[in-house]
RNA sequence: GGGCGCGUAGCUCAGCGGGAGAGCACUCGCUUCACACGCGAGGGGUCGCUGGUUCAAUCCCAGCCGUGCCCA
């Protein structure tokens, strides 16, 4: 016998751990098997699990779960990226306690301590998936930094590197002063602040008493100027340009050039121009061929050595470089900052040169300015543009396939107005920086010679090979390695064992959905198709399914700092994985966040509560599965209703997954469970199951244990443990287990339309009855005759037929039914279709509260009909509208006068008495 | 500034050209032999505002107001 009440704790964990022994999650089911990849997306190694990965997988997982009940070869590919910077940082700051930095241990010690730190405590949040019920085929976990994945890296660095797709160049990247390396404009986030407008006045060359004003949001950049640029249109400096200033502090003579850029609106209309530290200064620098001086080091600090100068070069192609400025004697040219400026940081040094110009008479003013400035997302400091040599991806040429991939339906996203959002990323896309300055990591397949000469190979003796053939034979490797996100974009075929020949790639290749939030379309989904074209020759998934972000119950983003974050381990604990499963499930309704709270989870533990004791009822009243069991053969009207309701349920559920449209498929085998299974269905069966009616029972019997195990099929998906749990307790010889069962095939003949109208019938009958006896305030113990006027041959037969049930149901102690026209006093009068229900409500009676309830119904059917009319009376309708419509209307029409009249005779009866 | 959403019952949200829905909350009644994490019955909405298209608009279109996110 089932407990009282359900469990989860034990119960989970005796699930998971079973079906993992078995094998239930591996892939590779018979060759002739259809297969169904989903490639996870793979958390990072330092994480654990968030709202967002619960939700993440819980639809993974109900997908999966459904196909491998449909008999596919089901592939969940499970797996960890390696998350360079987090982790690497996660170890320093370990380090730091005991007083290390990574250079104390050198490279390959600090690697290996990264290693065991991913051994011992990297990844609980692969326990946590468990937990939350993943199903992945955890025998072929993956790791990005594995050796297989990491050959997969190897081997496109280099290819794409030999096609040119990957080069290396001396360009302004967002450099983090704190991490000490270059991140992806991806890594950076815009914040807004309210910082100031510093106005410095700039005398002229040939007239020191001149000045031209430029206004800087940041004032140490200064000691970097090469130019200051005006709109070629602006009158007021017109005469100016080609004309020089010296710069202030420094003494730097530079010139005053014409560029489109300069907004004469803003401020004065002259901006001052740093290559070296804005990347729309870069720009301009190019076009007008300025100088580029680099004054901040490393750490964003005013550089104390020597002070590189940098111009550009036009190559043979027409491309522009940066290079270094020879001076008259072929040396490298180069300058010294300000002695007492040298070593100060960059907003020690604002402050600094400010004061200078202050002092110098050369500040104009202040302003208060809002601003966006640029932060890193992992470090949280502001980010500096500054020169580097790096290595990019020509992603520009990448994406021409990714985008034509969409374009043409290939691949689609769900839902579709991402695909928006994906273009116009694709197609105003930058050049991707892919070197990290860090060691944790792919170490770039590159080595260079004394004089700059580049080899790209696979691995160092085909690198020493390639150089000898040039004659170098010095090399040292690139120290970088690459971002992250380069190897998670080979993840769908690297994780397959690409480029080893084996037959996991073209099986499970391309993959079939991708499930993701919108905040990696470009981070991840858009770098996976680029490489997924480029080196498969196919999109990697046919669907991408974007789904919300979780919200707390107010709509905000969860975070730490607000202390709202709701922990899904904690919510797994409390209320159980199902409950937790069904209530993202519930509320993944598409293009909506889905807001979180416990009383939501609390709500759905409730229905597993419920689930259970409809189980324990169907147990207790020996309802037992038959393996033998014919749905369409079962002879009673309600064996054939419920039988039919489950087939529509079936393909309502069907339907919702093919759509991805998870709410839906939740509320209906909700709906379906409680308020049709519960609510009725059991309450039909409770007199045929205490009845004397032998045949009558064992039917009963045999069809209550048969939908109790449709409806665990049905929802296994979203709630494994628990219909694992019941279907494993309702019989001890079970064949298989519920994981490795088929998801229900039933033949659309189960539904009949006359058995739904017939049992629709008797529930408007019980409705009816309770309604009155609710509002009549009858004790909820007595039974009251009710008898039928006016009805017609099927409602007599349908009434007949389920007598016993309407008895039970209604608590009504006798049921006769009467011609038209028949009347009773002390009754209470409600219409059903064609006939008047009388119920003898006798001693209950409250006259002035039923005059009141039928005149309320009479007037709500008076203003229906008023519609109706206005309405079939306007020829316009009924000219234009199509016939069925119009029929729709009159039938309705008629139905409500037919009612309002039985009411109304009601009504005048009442006031009789 | 550009782009994408969202405003429907107290709350969270479905729906979407022809009868306004669900869950929770609320009110009333229930120790009904599966379940009080329950059962039964109810109340509650000018479907943001203003125009337009249409025989018909919560639904389509335009504008406005409010609100959220992404990008610059």
């Amino acid at each position: 016998m089932l407990d009282k009440t359900y469990s989860p704790g034990d119960i989970e964990k005796k699930h998971y751990q079973a079906w993992e022994d078995s094998g239930a999650f591996k892939c590779g089911g018979p060759e002739d098997a259809e297969r169904y990849t989903i490639v996870i997306p793979p958390p990072n190694v330092t994480g654990s699990l968030h709202m967002g990965h619960a939700l993440n997988n819980t639809l993974q997982d109900i997908l999966i779960r459904y196909h491998r009940m449909k008999g596919f070869d089901v592939l969940w590919q499970p797996g960890m990226d390696h998350a360079g910077i987090a982790t690497q940082m996660v170890v320093e700051r370990q380090m730091e306690k005991e007083g290390l930095i990574r250079h104390d241990l050198g490279r390959d010690a600090f690697i290996d301590r990264v290693w065991k730190w991913k051994a011992e405590s990297g990844g609980t949040i692969t326990g946590q998936l468990r937990r939350l019920g993943a199903s992945c085929d955890w025998s072929r976990e993956r790791f990005t930094m594995d050796e297989g994945l990491s050959a997969a890296v190897r081997k496109v660095f280099v290819e794409l590197y030999k096609q040119g797709l990957i080069y290396r160049d001396k360009k302004l990247v967002n450099w983090d002063p704190l991490l000490h390396t270059a991140i992806s404009d991806l890594e950076v986030e815009q914040r807004e602040t309210v910082g100031k407008m510093w106005y410095f006045k700039y005398p002229l060359e040939d007239d020191p008493d001149r000045h031209v004003i430029v206004g800087t949001t940041r004032p140490e950049t200064m000691l970097g100027d090469t130019a200051v640029a005006v709109h070629p249109d602006d009158d007021r400096y017109t005469d100016l340009v080609g004309k020089y200033v010296i710069l202030p502090i420094v003494g730097r003579r530079i010139p005053i050039v014409a560029d489109d850029y300069a907004d004469p609106e803003k401020g004065s209309g002259a901006v001052k121009i740093t290559p070296a530290h804005d990347f729309n200064d870069f720009e301009v620098g190019k076009r007008a061929r300025l100088q580029v001086i680099n004054v901040l080091d490393f750490e964003a600090k005013v550089r104390a050595d020597e002070v590189e100068v940098w111009c550009w070069t036009e190559s043979a192609s027409g491309a522009m470089t940066v290079t270094a400025e020879t001076g008259e004697e072929g040396g490298r040219l180069s300058e010294r900052l300000p002695e007492h400026l040298r070593g100060l940081d960059r907003f020690e040094a604002r402050d600094a040169v400010v004061k200078d110009m202050e002092r110098l008479g050369l500040l104009d003013k202040i302003e208060e300015n809002p601003m966006t400035a640029p932060y890193g997302d992992r470090s949280g400091v502001v980010i500096e543009p500054w020169l580097t040599d790096q290595w990019f991806v020509d992603a520009a040429k990448l994406a021409g396939p990714a985008i034509e991939a969409v374009e043409t339906g290939k691949t689609v996203f769900v839902p579709k107005q991402w695909e928006k959002t994906y273009f116009e990323w694709m197609r105003n896309i930058q050049p991707w920086c892919i070197s990290r300055q860090i060691w944790w990591g792919h170490q770039i397949p590159a080595w260079f010679g004394p004089d700059g000469e580049i080899f790209v190979e696979l691995s160092e003796e085909e690198a020493v090979a390639a150089a000898k053939a040039q004659g170098v034979t010095q090399l040292t490797r690139d120290e970088d390695v690459l971002d992250t996100w380069f190897s998670s974009a080979l993840w769908p075929f690297s994780t397959l064992g690409w480029p080893a020949d084996v037959p996991e790639v073209p099986r499970y290749y391309p993959t079939d959905v991708l499930v993701t939030g919108f905040d990696i379309i470009f981070f991840w989904v858009a770098r996976m198709m680029m490489m997924g074209l480029h080196f498969m020759g196919e999109a990697p998934f046919h669907t991408v399914y974007v789904h919300a972000l979780v919200r707390d119950e107010k709509g905000q983003k969860m975070s730490k700092s607000k202390g709202n974050v709701i922990d899904p381990v904690h919510l797994i604990d409390k209320y159980g994985a199902d409950a937790a499963r069904f209530t993202l499930t519930a509320f993944a309704a598409q293009g909506r966040d889905v807001k979180m709270s416990e009383s939501r989870v609390e709500g759905y533990r409730n229905f597993c509560t419920k689930l259970w004791n409809a189980a324990r009822f169907c147990q207790m009243n020996g309802c037992e599965p038959d393996p033998g069991f014919d749905p369409g053969a079962v002879e009673r009207t309600v064996n054939k209703w419920i039988v039919g309701k489950v087939k529509e349920t079936a393909d309502a559920m069907e339907r919702a997954l093919g759509a991805y449209r998870f709410n839906d498929l939740a509320s209906a085998v909700y709906q379906f469970t409680w308020g049709t299974f519960c609510d009725w269905y059991l309450e039909f069966a409770k007199p045929i199951l205490q009845g004397d009616d032998a045949a009558a029972q064992a039917e009963a019997r045999a069809t209550a244990a048969w939908v109790l195990d449709q409806i665990l099929h049905l929802m296994h998906p979203i709630m494994p443990f628990i219909t694992e749990e019941l279907w494993e307790s309702l019989a001890p010889d079970r064949s298989h287990a519920l994981i490795s069962g088929r998801w229900p095939d039933l033949a659309a003949s189960l539904i009949d339309a006359n058995v739904e109208a017939e049992m629709d019938w008797v529930v408007r009958l019980v409705s009816a009855v309770r309604s009155v006896r609710s509002e009549m305030n009858v004790p909820p113990g007595a039974e009251l005759p009710v008898t039928l006027a006016g009805a017609n041959q099927a409602t007599r037969g349908r009434m007949e037929a389920h007598a016993d049930l309407i008895k039970r149901l209604a608590r009504v102690s006798n049921l006769a039914d009467e011609d038209a026209g028949w009347v009773a006093e002390g009754t209470i009068q409600t219409v059903l279709d064609e006939a008047t229900v009388f119920v003898s409500v006798a001693d209950f009676i409250d006259v002035a509260a039923e005059k009141a309830r039928l005149e309320k119904e009479i007037k709500k059917l008076d203003g229906e009909i008023t519609g109706y009319d206005k309405k079939l009376a306007n020829k316009n309708f009924t000219d234009k509208a199509p016939v069925a419509v119009v029929e729709i209307q009159r039938e309705r029409r008629a139905e409500a006068v037919d009612a309002r009249d039985k009411l109304a005779a009601a009504l005048e009866r009442l006031q009789a008495i």
